[in-house]
DNA sequence: TAATTAATTCGATATATATCTAATTAATTA
DNA sequence: TAATTAATTAGATATATATCGAATTAATTA
């Protein structure tokens, strides 16, 4: 029911909500001064007391201010512990990676290899930009084993499923320093992260 | 055009609007890793190019990211220091009630007032709650000189222009510390800041 | 030079939300 | 206990905006 249950992700994006309309700021910026009741930020903000209701609402719901009953008041005041909990996250930047945590990051790759495969599995080209170059190359790497020792014969083989012109194939492997050649081997480049 | 000619106040609202959408959380994430193309950031969000324009459009504009041109693409790149400068606004208290500074401070005051005084400046009642209690008394208070001494009738005089009950009205100025007595002599306590 | 490609802009649409009035709830005062 | 008052909730509406497809622009490749 409250913030507790919410992912870090959702819980970011509840607090930038909550902090992106002008009034709300204002309600912060005098609630950092002292509490106020809801009738009182309804005058200063020139608005009616539901509108301001909604928006402790949403600053109540991202744990930014609470309320606190006195008389028949309720006395809004600042939780200051969550923006320094939001802002020493947004200096680490090793902590904002976190934020793209649930996309695919092989979606790119996907689409890429989509426009380019056949249905068997051969390309219809080999794509000029770079960035989808290296995609399609890292496919085909997929048919080759790390550690074993390839003759030119054994990789044209290969590389033949994929593309008529195995010449430039294996070219652009060197190129791309996926595959190393030497005295008429080739192999992998481990350093496949 | 660009960010620079904002206030401060607008450039915060502008940086949480910003933030405040999952996908461009997500865009913000996956360019603390590296620089993405449109492109590709597109495809890893499953979105559409122009969405993807649209969104590194805002975030550009609230000086978070900026386009480097690569060949035919526009490589974005996370600016670190907009993140850096808004962070260090937030965890200090002290500098949150500029938010606020537009907020016409009297309004409230005024609005109590508005609901309690007749057309000829006198009182209808004295309101029953202890806040508005106090902008009355506050604004009673005017009639009064600082470092005056008053004799009690002379009180009752200036008094007697809002309310015909005079002696509850002394009798608040003294519990709600606004006047002091003694030996019959009536003066403002001077604390008004 | 013609064809391809990435990005942006434009226009349309559906969803989200800020605001209000009216009604309701909860607490206080007379 | 009845009347008053602050706050919230509910329902309605107008504005803002996230998203898309189509058209346009700018750059690259063939």
């Amino acid at each position: 029911m409250t913030e507790a249950n919410q992912t870090n992700d959702e819980q970011l994006l509840t607090f930038f909500k909550a902090m992106a309309d002008a009034n709300r700021l204002k309600i912060v910026g005098l609630l950092a001064q002292q509490p106020y009741s809801v009738e009182q930020l309804a005058a200063l903000l020139n608005l009616r007391p539901p509108t301001v209701s909604h928006h402790l609402k949403l600053l109540s719901e991202a744990g930014l201010v609470s309320a606190k009953a006195e008389s028949y008041y309720n006395l809004y005041q600042l939780e200051p512990g969550m923006l320094e909990q939001i802002a020493s996250h947004l200096v680490r930047r090793d902590k904002l990676p976190s934020m793209a945590a649930e996309v695919d990051m092989e979606a790119y790759d996907r689409l890429v290899l989509k426009n380019v495969l056949l249905p068997d599995g051969k390309l219809k080209v080999i794509p000029a930009q770079r960035k989808k170059r290296e995609v399609v190359l890292k496919h085909i790497l997929k048919s080759f084993q790390p550690g074993v020792r390839y003759t030119e014969k054994q990789v044209n083989d290969i590389l033949a499923h994929y593309y008529e012109d195995v010449a430039t194939l294996r070219r652009e492997m060197i190129i791309y320093k996926f595959m190393q050649r030497n005295e008429g081997e080739y192999w992998l480049i481990r350093d496949e992260k």
